[in-house]
DNA sequence: TGGTGGCGTTAACGGCGATACGTCCTACAG
DNA sequence: CTGTAGGACGTATCGCCGTTAACGCCACCA
């Protein structure tokens, strides 16, 4: 096994262990059987190596859950995100810990990765009529409540009781807001559909951007469109 | 000055101007002027430091919130208390980021009586009949969130271009969810309107525990009227 | 065969949280 | 007023941590 991938396997089994989310970088070199420099010369830093870390354990996680992802109802997609999210982040609190909430400069690479996957859900939704605000701004609503969730369930266990319970009920207020209803309106109604037509429109768009529009007018327009959606 | 408030107060600073959200006790020691052994007399640890820190700087904060509180309509309350919450961590983010993120394993009592505020609040809601779930779940739900939008915009400033937009939006798809809608409605449905009623009727006698029921009695018909406010 | 550049180790530095111990100031009994 | 006891304070120190300088080893290439 590379050295690397050693100090790494390390690191996550004592962070995983470890009561108080924390390793000294001493405990992981005495695991891994190097010295202190190498793993400077791999990671550079302390935080390089968390970060490495979670990334690792993110990557992990979303392995196994790549195969069959994508449904034909993106909504119920958007749900089960969501579950998944909270449930990756209680079956490892440690990891979400220095995923969210410490003070890492370099945001670990999982949350980026993390939020477009979010996001290319909620494209889809919007490509089947079921946005009603922009992709960009449902994603900036979705994602902190779903992380303070996620978060609160694992920092203060002790207030909540039934935690699948909170979790699916501010689930279903955000997506109520977010979404439009599973039935399609009977008689679309003159006034109030432009949102969900100006999000629809855009995801499209987005999807194939050959159009008659050269590139700066298609990106001002997609920008009208997330205006119009969010108005 | 009492030389506690003294380090209190040279700590806060400290903590405030810290871009890396971290203190060190020599530091806070030699800005207070006094030695290391008094800091442990005094606060036994150093997370009993920070645990005061934070109640000490939310306690100034809520000094100056306490004045024109309660309005005569609570949902508005409910929405100001968000709003609050948001600008206190925006303000202090530092102080927030401790008294959420990290491993303080005694929470700090300012996030305690946060809580106990935002349940008042809502227990207000349900005497006048704006809720549709106990106050409990009510504050189960909107805790994480409010927290949520709070420390994503504190600690993934660069993605959300919009801070306000999204707190409101975020408020308003959990306040929706949360409570019945302004105006009464005209007829009362015989259906669905169970919760609304159980809710407001746990209010007024948690308000006024004086009844003809004993006092467990009392008790288990609350936690029935809960369980048919979040049915 | 003699560089040469990655990869690893030993040893050390400075800073941190926390504490043992001597010293000094204060308060009170005579 | 004076002597003494007790508690508060500062000095020096310990052990741990993140980090790095200096050096040794070994495979590869001209």
């Amino acid at each position: 096994m590379d050295t690397r991938t050693r100090i790494l396997h390390a690191a996550a089994d004592l962070l995983a262990r470890s009561p108080e989310a924390d390793v000294s970088t001493r405990a992981v070199c005495e695991a891994a059987g190097v010295g202190a420099p190498v793993l400077y010369r791999q990671f550079g830093d302390k935080e390089g190596l968390l970060s490495a870390v979670v990334d690792f354990g993110f990557e992990q996680y979303l392995a196994g859950k790549r195969a069959a992802k994508p449904s034909n109802d993106p909504v119920r997609d958007l749900r089960d995100g969501w579950n998944n999210h909270v449930a990756f982040a209680l079956e490892n609190p440690n990891f979400y810990r220095l995923m969210y909430s410490p003070g890492l400069s370099a945001p670990p690479g999982a949350a980026a990765e993390a939020h477009g996957l979010l996001l290319a859900v909620l494209e889809r939704c919007a490509a089947a009529g079921r946005l009603r605000v922009s992709p960009e701004l449902a994603a900036q609503m979705v994602m902190p409540a779903n992380a303070g969730v996620a978060l609160l369930l694992i920092t203060r266990p002790a207030i909540y009781s039934d935690a699948a319970e909170v979790s699916a009920r501010v689930r279903e207020a955000i997506v109520t807001a977010v979404t439009t209803p599973d039935e399609p309106p009977r008689t679309p109604r003159p006034d109030g559909e432009v949102s969900v037509l100006a999000a629809s429109l855009g995801a499209v768009l987005r999807a194939a951007p050959a159009s008659p529009l050269s590139g700066t007018e298609t990106a001002l327009l997609l920008e009208w469109l997330a205006r119009l959606a969010d108005a």
